[in-house]
RNA sequence: GGUCCGAUGGCCGAGUGGCUAGGCUCAGCUCUGCAAAAGCUGCUACAGCGGUUCGAAUCCGCUUCGGACCUCCA
């Protein structure tokens, strides 16, 4: 494909990728609830929209993206005096609710960074858009979709369907709806149902409360993305991301909150979804206990983990899948991944000590990177692109073995490419194996220079017990000795 | 119960009407003091049944199995 095309959700269609204003990108993802430590799954999601902005920003579009932190507890359960989750863990762990916002929220950066999965532009929080939430809720009451009981604000979505569409983006009719609702503990004040809350009275015992025009309350769930989407990227934006399991009900209120308060009909453009990462098929959850922590694979200390991977091989694994597949977990892919990278790493080294041909190259050096383009192009598909790029792998390995000609431009244009979808876009950094500490790079070097002369020499008369010697020492401290015709050669991992 | 999605070789995982996906594994070969790496070759699949078509993994129907959502969830 020339030209980006994305999967929407909303359509249901794959289709041309336009923006609004191009060259700048409005883009925002849902981001974690912060009262506990991210697990994997979280991570596969931030991972996927992570593609997305280094894409995107890739073909030179200027990207504003905005990934929220909800650091508002919401409810645990079903009724309405339910307790809220950080205020719950807040009590559990005696501290104040937001000493636990940010313990998690320091985690969560802390996992990104491990995953090297880039900064959004804006991280708005939920409790610093308070008095934003408050005048949405207002507006939103003005335009006759929510109304008032006890110091509390539910949005009706009958009255809203009377007028828009409701349930566009899930699929899900008013009346299908109606008879699979829940029967609720509890009493509900709700006039309906299917109406959902956007400011919720709370009593003296609720630790994060905050003054509004109904009393003291807090926020409802679905109302912080819609105020924050709108308050930095507008009534409409061009890209709206989080999990698949956020469809329903969280999105689909978002939208009738949006088109509820500004009239919008379409505040989002393209809506993409990324899929669940699973465990033995099932969606890796907390409530499932089948999730782990990226500390517990990155150590390998896990039940479901025969040992420890590096970020980048998880990161590897996660981009083999397309992101709206849902990709299972297992410890022989996790290996497969890791020699992968391996060979992947180990080609691009390669190809940095290649001697160009003299002659004619046979090679299509632009060929292979259009081919990248095109594989990104259509709908962020990353299989296709690592498959791609090993086909450049291919070329590089039978440069070296004299099967493929490259000249120095053919070398320079992989050179090129490699940055670009390796390194830029896929993310996929290269992870020093060696002791870090250990004096500076050139001196090492000229260390093991010496010590591969020394085994060169040993060869050469014959010391077998020796040079293998070498070959084990330097083995066991990651560095791999290659003997080939015309002398051996040291690399690391 | 309702809605939606999926089922691809030993494993993971793309593809969605005709053309090699790719990675890993396994076997053989080349190279090599041995090994590793690399290269070459082989194993070559589309859950089952029926239909549409010149032609289906790909479209349609049914069956079986699995999953997600309908409640907080990435």
């Amino acid at each position: 494909m020339d030209a980006l095309h994305i999967s929407n959700s909303l359509t249901r269609q794959k289709e041309k990728f336009e923006p609004i204003n191009p060259p700048f990108v409005g883009m925002y993802v849902c981001g974690p609830t912060v009262y506990s430590n991210v697990h994997l799954g979280n991570v596969r999601t931030f991972l996927t929209f992570d593609i997305v902005y280094r894409y995107l920003q890739h073909l030179g579009f200027k990207v504003r993206y905005v990934r929220n932190i909800t650091d508002v507890g919401h409810l645990t359960g079903d009724t309405d005096d339910g307790e809220d989750k950080i205020g719950k863990k807040a009590r559990l762990e005696n501290l104040e609710p937001m000493e636990v916002v940010q313990r998690y929220t320091n985690d969560f950066h802390d996992v990104m960074n491990v995953f090297n999965i880039l900064r959004p532009s804006i991280e708005p929080t939920a409790t610093g858009h308070i008095v934003e939430q408050i005048e949405s809720i207002k507006k939103i009451i003005d335009n006759g979709y929510a109304y008032e009981v006890n110091g509390s604000v539910y949005f009706s979505v009958r009255k809203f369907s009377d007028d828009h569409p409701y349930g566009e983006l899930s699929g899900r009719k008013i009346d299908e709806l109606m008879n699979n609702t829940r029967d609720l503990d509890g009493q509900s004040e709700k006039r309906d149902p299917l109406d959902f809350a956007l400011w919720k009275a709370a009593d003296s015992s609720h630790l994060m409360q905050w003054p509004s025009p109904w009393g003291m309350g807090f926020p409802g769930w679905h109302l912080e993305c819609s105020v924050m989407s709108t308050k930095y990227l507008g009534e409409t934006f061009d890209i709206h991301g989080g999990g698949m399991d956020l469809k329903f009900p969280h999105h689909e209120c978002e939208i009738a909150q949006n088109v509820g308060a500004n009239g919008v009909e379409r505040p989002v453009r393209y809506w993409m979804h990324g899929n669940m990462l699973t465990v033995n098929g099932r969606k890796m959850a907390k409530s499932e206990g089948n999730g782990f922590t990226p500390e517990e694979l990155i150590t390998g200390n896990h039940k479901l983990l025969d040992k420890g991977y590096t970020p980048m091989t998880v990161r590897f694994f996660m981009l083999m899948g397309h992101y709206a597949s849902t990709l299972d977990f297992s410890n022989e892919a996790l290996q497969a991944a890791e020699k992968g990278l391996a060979k992947l790493e180990k080609a691009v080294d390669t190809l940095n000590r290649l001697a160009p041909t003299s002659g004619e190259g046979n090679f299509d050096a632009n060929a292979f990177g259009e081919k990248c383009h095109a594989a990104m192009n259509d709908d962020f598909n990353t299989p296709i692109l690592i498959a791609t790029l090993f086909e450049g792998v291919k070329a590089i390995n039978g440069a070296a073995a004299g099967l493929v000609a490259l000249t120095a431009q053919d070398i320079a244009t992989l050179q090129a490419t490699f940055q670009a979808f390796m390194r830029d876009v896929l993310g996929l950094q290269a992870e020093s194996t060696s002791n870090a500490g250990g004096g500076d790079e050139s001196e090492t070097g000229a260390l093991l220079d010496l010590i591969v002369d020394m085994r060169t020499t040993a060869k050469a008369n014959k010391d077998w017990g020796t040079a293998d010697k070498i070959r084990d020492v330097l083995s066991a401290h990651g560095i791999t000795i290659q003997d080939g015709k015309d002398g051996s050669s040291w690399s690391r991992g």
